[in-house]
Order: C-alpha cells, then structure tokens, then sequence
DNA sequence: CACGTGACATACC
DNA sequence: GGGTATGCCACGT
C-alpha cells in the first residue's frame, strides 16, 4: 500500500460522507490534509477495504473515473442508484449533491 | 536522472 | 460542449 496513515485518513474521511452524497478527489485530499494530491486519492481506494464509502468519490466533473464498462464502474453506478444518486452516461450532477463538509469536526476527529 | 503513466484538477481556447 | 496544456505526486522503466 502507498501510505498506512493515508489510507487512514482516507477511510475516515469518508466515513463522513453522507449515504446519498458524494465528493470528488480532489475535497477528498483536502480533507485529508493532502492538497494538489487527488491522484494520490486512486492508487488508495484501490488497496482501501470494501466495505468503505469510496464508490461516492467521483471526478470534479460528477463523472465516475472507473473505465466505463468496467465491473468497478458497474459496480460503483449501481452502488449509487441505491442509495438515490442519479447517475446519467456514468455521471452524476455535482451541484446536487453539493456536501457541505464540516471541515472543523472533520479536523477534529482526524486530529491534525 | 529523464520520461511515461495514472480511479485527478484547473484554466483556457 | 470537447480538446489541449499545465500542475500535481508516487512509481515504474
């Protein structure tokens, strides 16, 4: 794995993203006290347990970055058309969904 | 060391 | 809207 206390951050991170929302890579390194490394956000959600939130983590555009077609990707639309997100051509409309992070709570369960 | 690549982002055309 | 250009950082070649 990249980095064991990332991986951490990151997962609790999401634990913070609401069923029915989503964030984009980018949020998502902000948060984790990663700025300018959402790429970096990737290679985690890949070696990041299943059970986590990481099928809400799209693009800055609302657009799922699995390859379409793919069964990640399959799997990630469908993950989200669970929980009431409208996925239209693997995309998603951001300022529906527009999350709202309580940076301070964020900060504080984190302990940065 | 120099590139190329990637579950990315932003700016500009 | 799409296409190109940069910036970004970890990794492999």
């Amino acid at each position: 794995m990249i980095n064991e206390a990332v991986q951490l951050r990151v997962e609790k991170t999401l634990s913070f993203v609401p069923e029915g929302n989503v964030i984009s890579y980018g949020l998502l390194a902000d948060l984790c006290g990663l700025p300018g490394r959402a790429r970096m956000m990737g290679k985690c959600l890949q070696e990041i347990e299943t059970d986590c939130n990481w099928h809400r983590v799209l693009r800055a555009d609302g657009k799922i970055a699995l390859p379409s077609g793919s069964d990640k990707a399959r799997e990630q639309r469908e993950r989200l058309i669970a929980e009431g997100v409208e996925v239209k051509r693997s995309r998603v409309n951001m300022k529906n969904f527009g999350w709202t992070p309580d940076i301070h709570t964020i900060l504080v369960a984190l302990e940065y």
